[in-house]
RNA sequence: GCGGGUGUGGUGAAAUUGGUAGACACGCUAGACUUAGGAUCUAGUGCUUCACGGCAUGGGGGUUCGAGUCCCUUCACCCGCACCA
């Protein structure tokens, strides 16, 4: 009788949401391990083949460390705010929770059918209010924080607050936005609303009036990683520079400490590159130039302090604050003109327009700080407002972006490094010998940047400085389906809502669109107003705030009194391992980061990493079938045809495709227009092309993973997705070679049945060769789930069922091991069996077999040995043989012609490795 | 342009990290059994040669007794970032 997984899995389903197997309790005895999944948004498209990759991946380990006597946590839960939801409710007027529920229900029942040990009692939603208080708490804590740069942490506001009142501000080193010097005096004097403006300057929430990047088709501003080439993430709308008053968090605060952060945590090394870039350190110094028949400075930052005295030209960005009060008379009318073209591209016009150089002249000029010489100032839009000062000094020679500058307007390029061909191009590299500059010439480069630096600063004309292109995050959105942000306005004045009355829950609204008004749609709401103030900020959380912080969640769930208690997330600590996309590279997972770190620095929590190790598993890919129609005909051809004829290749939906071959029936049936379609074949079948591309609807190539589950079980589809090659990489799925698994599986069912699928295994010790087969399996399973190589174990069990079939051996005692060695797997089968042995409880609670490395070798073991401290010999012994015996043999052989004949020992590899010793 | 990665049979991929390249699986070929099935089992399957053998890890060079693995160079593809001063 073969292995009937519809049944089996039924059963086991619900044992176990009966008998709560995968509960984790915060208490034990047993070392903890923390192992968690990015948690999905639920779109209404339902879980395709790729998603559950990662969580396969991390259940296995789960299970695996489960069995190796950890008490292990994972869970599971929703990304539940988000755009899709929203748009939908714009459209069809239909809650957006409710098009949630119904998307998170579906998810669940596919992920059920997989048999995953999620503590489900843990679960989590970030749009329920009892998660969202927390979210709220969380950025009230952020609200009533202000980072010190002398402790280098985030500190009380009030502390600061105390500050002010008894010596001012002059004397704090903050991260803030640039604030005038006032005394304890002059604080004490200010308005409640001048006070609030200046703490504003300090907080790490903050609302200030800054440009954003605004999508005006979303109708929400959005967050720098949200917008991808000058299109919104989500949509792919035109997205435009705005300023507005917005809520904002200090990350740049964190900046440091976020890049050093890196250096502690097991990630890919493409993955911190990815944030350091992002976090875009860069060192040099700012410095201030004097302007002509002008009381004001003009300050820029440069990375090259060395190149002073090569300065030809300076630049300004179009949006620069200095721009009208440096425009002369006579350029005023080109200036404006130029200025107003700048701001009328989009984002994404100026991107593609990197190639062109454009500026125009100021009609001012700058004083260089060293020669006095005068410096033209233009305005140009290859500098960037939002980095540095918005301006710089023009080195032709030596930056390429200057060099076009020079080359376009027939500036000046003054070379100060030799090297290079400047007729050419600019010469840009860190290396060479100063010259025509003065007190620096004769230096290499990086001694002139010092000495440089040191005359800057000893003259007063700038300092060394360290800049870091990591923006503040715009945390407001104009949106409804997202976690009201608990402020309320009183007087025009920001003030934090009291804790007491977190949640403050999302009301309802009529419609889900922003006001007449332009408010947006919490606008709406009636009669949603705070006790004594205006109105509440109607603006809400952007998506990453819910997830910046669920791990911890996870660890207390059910806390009613705070986020998670300390003894939880102390127990807990960090997660061990977290498996998801490299898509949240420069979102989630840096705002996780933060918000770790903020939590840490206010005594929440005990450590300032989140995810200690992570491990991104790669994309599974569509492959997309087609079929060839000859062109304005109904006729089909198979695929080694189609070049005898004008064809055109139409998607088939690759369900009704199976090993290339084209069901035909289910293809007149799959499209009206098909029913009548023709058919020329190769050998009698049509054969159909394909192509990879991502899985999408529109191309017909989505799989189900509920369709192999129907078709193949729960176990088989966690094998398949295994073995279909290394976690990390991106892989076309194909359903070739899932028989391959599902042989597998039949032939493991039937180690433990007779010819008749009657049950039958035999007591007694497994012999030699049964226990070495059973423990070269423990040995390879062990490693490969530690090493994440997840595709080979299944290889290995492949091998080992095979050869235990060879050996006909159906002892209990050895077939007890294998089932649990499986089970991390595929759980459904092995519990089956488990239960079948007779053993007691579910095989998730059971030892991992331990490795007896002597049932692996057989009758001999190799030893690598050197030879006069240059040659390393590996040599064969019998297993019996001790260390001072070898020793004596090898010596005794030294010289021997014996060993280069293969005589005398077993077999002979020459190594050419400095091993000195013998080593066993 | 900068940064990261990958390249091995017809296919997905292994390779104890410098030691018998291609485990395992798909596919294919032949055979067996048969209540004809998308079942099971057995054998074969990198290329080349009648054979002995020779050649093979994108290409070229190097280090080494020995290289898929290390170094240099070159090509191809994938993924990030991109006027960041």
């Amino acid at each position: 009788m073969d292995y009937n997984f519809i049944e089996v899995e039924k059963k086991w389903r619900e044992k176990w949401a009966e008998e709560k197997t995968y509960k984790t309790l915060n208490e034990s005895e047993k070392p903890k391990c923390y192992v968690l999944d990015m948690f999905p948004y639920p779109s209404g498209a339902g879980l395709h083949v790729g998603h559950p990759l990662g969580y396969i991946a991390s259940d296995i380990y789960a299970r695996f460390k489960k069995l190796k006597g950890f008490n292990v946590l994972h869970p599971m839960g929703y990304d539940a705010f988000g755009l899709p939801a929203e748009q939908y409710a714009i459209q069809t007027g239909q809650h957006p929770k409710i098009t949630t529920d119904a998307n998170l229900a579906r998810y669940r029942e596919q992920l059920d059918k997989i048999g995953f040990s999620f503590d489900w009692d843990r679960e989590i939603r970030t749009c329920e209010p009892e998660y969202y208080k927390w979210t709220q708490w969380i950025f009230a804590q952020l609200f009533k924080s202000w980072y010190n740069n002398q402790s280098q942490k985030a500190e009380s506001i009030d502390n600061l607050i105390m500050i002010f009142e008894n010596e001012g501000n002059a004397s704090v080193d903050a991260a803030c936005a640039e604030t005038p010097i006032f005394t304890a005096q002059e604080w004490a004097s200010k308005t409640e609303k001048e006070q609030s403006d200046i703490l504003l300057n300090y907080r790490l929430a903050y609302l200030s009036e800054s440009m954003v990047n605004w999508c005006p088709a979303l109708g929400t501003v959005l967050a720098n990683d949200e917008v991808i080439n000058g299109l919104s993430e989500r949509g792919g709308h035109p997205v435009e520079r705005k300023l507005m008053l917005q809520w904002s968090l200090r990350i740049s605060a964190y900046a440091e400490r976020l890049l050093q952060g890196l250096e502690e945590i097991d990630w890919t090394d493409s993955l911190k590159e990815m944030q350091r870039n992002w976090i875009g350190k860069s060192t040099g110094a700012s410095l201030k130039f004097k302007i002509q028949n002008s009381k004001l400075d003009l300050e820029v930052f440069t990375t090259r302090p060395d190149t002073i005295f090569g300065v030809s030209f300076m630049v300004i960005a179009p949006e620069h604050e200095y721009v009208d009060e440096l425009t002369s008379e006579e350029q005023k009318a080109t200036v404006e003109e130029y200025v107003t073209n700048a701001k009328n591209k989009s984002e994404r016009e100026r991107m593609a327009d990197v190639k062109n150089v454009t500026g125009v002249f100021t009609g001012s000029y700058a004083i260089h700080p060293f020669t006095g010489k005068e410096i033209p100032i233009w305005i140009g839009d290859y500098v960037l407002a939002g980095y540095g000062t918005g301006a710089v000094m023009a080195v032709a020679a030596h930056d390429s972006r200057d060099y076009a500058f020079a080359k376009q307007f027939n500036l000046p390029i003054l070379p100060v490094i030799e090297g290079g061909n400047i007729e050419e191009e600019a010469y840009e590299a860190k290396s060479g010998i100063m010259i025509n500059s003065d007190f620096l010439d004769g230096l290499k480069v990086k001694q002139a940047m010092k000495t440089a630096i040191w005359k800057i600063e000893s003259e007063g004309l700038g300092k060394g400085k360290t800049n870091y292109r990591l923006r503040d995050a715009i945390f407001g959105r104009q949106r409804y389906w997202g976690e009201p942000i608990p402020m309320y306005f009183e007087n025009g004045i920001p003030k934090l809502l009291d804790e007491s009355k977190y949640p403050l829950t999302l009301p309802e609204v009529d419609e889900y669109l922003p006001t007449e008004d332009g408010d947006p749609p919490l606008g709406r709401a009636k009669d949603w107003k705070p006790e004594n103030g205006d109105h509440y900020e109607l603006s809400t959380m952007p998506g990453w705030a819910g997830s910046s912080w669920y791990y911890l969640r996870y660890m207390d769930p059910q806390n009613v009194g705070t986020f998670a208690s300390r003894e939880a997330t102390d127990y807990w600590n960090q997660v061990d391992l977290y498996i998801g996309g490299t898509e949240h590279a420069t979102g989630h997972l840096l705002y996780s980061r933060f918000w770790c770190k903020v939590l840490f620095d206010l005594g929440h929590i005990g450590f300032e990493e989140p995810f200690k190790k992570l491990i991104n598993q790669g994309m599974i890919l569509g492959t997309s079938n087609f079929a060839y129609r000859v062109n304005g005909t109904n006729k089909f051809v198979s695929k080694g045809l189609k070049n005898q004829y004008d064809t055109t290749p139409v998607h088939v939906d690759v369900n009704i495709v199976k090993n290339d071959e084209l069901d035909i029936e289910a293809f007149k049936a799959w499209r009206a227009d098909f029913a009548n379609a023709e058919f020329e074949l190769e050998n009698g079948k049509y054969i159909c092309g394909e192509e990879v591309e991502k899985m999408s609807k529109s191309k017909f190539n989505v799989v189900n993973p509920d369709d192999i589950v129907s078709e193949h079980g729960a176990d088989v589809l966690r094998l398949y997705e295994m073995f279909l090659g290394p976690l990390e990489q991106a892989k076309p799925w194909s359903t070739k070679g899932i028989d391959g698994v599902s042989r597998f599986i039949r032939k493991f069912w039937n180690l433990y049945h007779d010819a008749d699928g009657n049950f039958s295994v035999s007591e007694g010790e497994g012999s030699k060769e049964e226990m070495k087969v059973l423990h070269t399996l423990i040995k390879k399973v062990q490693e490969d789930v530690e090493n994440f190589s997840f595709n080979t174990s299944v290889s290995a069990f492949m091998v080992c069922v095979n050869e235990l079939q060879k050996l006909k051996c159906n002892k209990k005692a050895v077939l007890r091991e294998l089932a649990i060695v499986v089970s991390p797997y595929a759980p459904f089968i092995a519990e089956e069996l488990w239960s079948k042995l007779g053993e007691k409880g579910s095989v998730t609670n059971a030892l991992f077999p331990e490795f007896k490395p002597s049932f692996l070798v057989e009758s001999s073991h190799t030893y690598p040995i050197s030879f006069n401290g240059k040659m390393r010999f590996k040599l064969e012994f019998p297993l019996d043989m001790d260390k001072a015996e070898i020793e004596k043999e090898v010596l005794a052989h030294k010289d021997s012609q014996k060993w280069l004949e293969g005589k005398a020992p077993k077999k002979i590899i020459v190594v050419p490795k400095k091993i000195v010793n013998i080593v066993v």
